[in-house]
RNA sequence: AGGGGUAUAGCUCAGCUGGUAGAGCGACGGUCUCCAAAACCGUAGGUCGCGGGUUCGAGCCCUGCUGCCCCUG
């Protein structure tokens, strides 16, 4: 891993993706140490402040050796998108201090290396009433435009054009075609994606679920049992409901383990698809050689 | 030992009065410019426990065997 870390530049922004599990925290804060930099996060279920066993947040040793943000700062029910995450970032890169940008959510470092249309924030009450209403009845009221590009059967992006459309008067499809400058071009930080096959990645994601429980997971759940809502971001975090279940009596501890590890797979799944597609051009590094070194 | 039940996709199970098998979950692949640890789409899996028999035709009927479950002793 040394000898990785001095072949990177140590005056540019570096950042850093990789399905969980795959030892991108521990990358990071090799990097740091090293070279110097803030961690910052790009991972959006690290960001509240509920779940930090459950979502494998950095512990506060590790917060010690390093500076690290936006981890763990917001309460429970706050909302959050990749335009929070873009908007909160901004000010840090500002600062001139070296970023090193940690985290599994694709779609963050998409938008941050190739930008993402300015479109307002949705109000609460605009998504409140969205939530109300049946698939069939927004994709009928979205303009022709928008539903030429988005996939229909899916609830979440046609409920996304139905809130633009209704909060700005102007289609999804509109804002889109308008280019928008990355925060950070790719050309100007290294990219890194850590590559973990799922042979290798599996039994990783199968030991850890169990260990998180047995480390304080369980007590953070048990402290967020009255708040609870499955419906709130931060509660879909991966292990949160099976973990729930588990404290509930609903399921056995053997059942939680495997049903949150099969989530987690499945999750790991779609993240390499993600980088796979979306990240051709960035520095592919084989996770099994970083965590041995 | 006797009686009853059951045996169908990796798992849990559907399959009406016989016409060459389906679902959910899982697996695998993919989509996605703002709830993304979200949401969504697609694909592949079955000698229907094994052997006989009836029938033009059996997962469905008859029969022997085997495994598992329950009851009685």
């Amino acid at each position: 891993m040394k000898g990785y870390i001095s072949r990177i530049p140590d005056d540019r922004p570096v950042l850093v993706v990789g399905p969980t599990a795959s030892g991108k925290s521990d990358l990071a804060l090799a990097i740091a140490e090293t070279q110097g930099g803030v961690i910052v996060n790009a991972d959006a279920s690290q960001v509240y402040d509920c779940w930090r066993v459950i979502t494998a947040r950095p512990s506060a040793s590790d917060e010690a050796r390093a500076p690290h943000a936006l981890y763990g700062h917001l309460p429970y029910d706050a909302p959050y998108s990749a335009g929070h995450w873009l908007r909160e970032l901004k000010p840090l890169l500002d600062q001139g201090v070296r970023p090193i940008i940690v985290g599994g959510t694709g779609l963050y470092f998409t938008a941050l290396t190739e930008g993402l249309a300015e479109i307002p924030a949705t109000p609460a009450e605009v998504r409140a009433e969205a939530d109300t209403i049946p698939l069939d009845t927004l994709v009928s009221e979205l303009d022709p435009a928008t539903k030429a590009v988005i996939d229909l059967s899916n609830r979440a992006r046609v409920q996304r054009a139905w809130e633009v459309f209704r909060s700005t008067g102007r289609p999804l499809a509109d804002w889109q075609a308008e280019p928008a400058a990355p925060l950070l071009p790719l050309s100007a930080a290294t990219g890194i994606v850590l590559d973990a096959p799922k042979e290798w990645l599996t039994p990783r994601i199968a030991r850890r679920f169990d260990l998180m429980l047995a480390q304080g997971g369980l007590d953070e759940a048990r402290a967020m049992q009255d708040r609870y809502d499955p419906a709130l971001p931060s509660c879909r975090a991966i292990g949160v409901r099976e973990t729930m279940a588990l404290l509930a009596g609903e399921i056995s501890h053997q059942a939680a383990v495997d049903a949150a590890t099969i989530a987690t797979r499945q999750f790991a799944k779609r993240q390499r698809t993600w980088f796979r597609a979306r990240m051709t051009s960035w520095n592919w590094l084989s996770a099994a050689e970083i965590v041995v070194a």
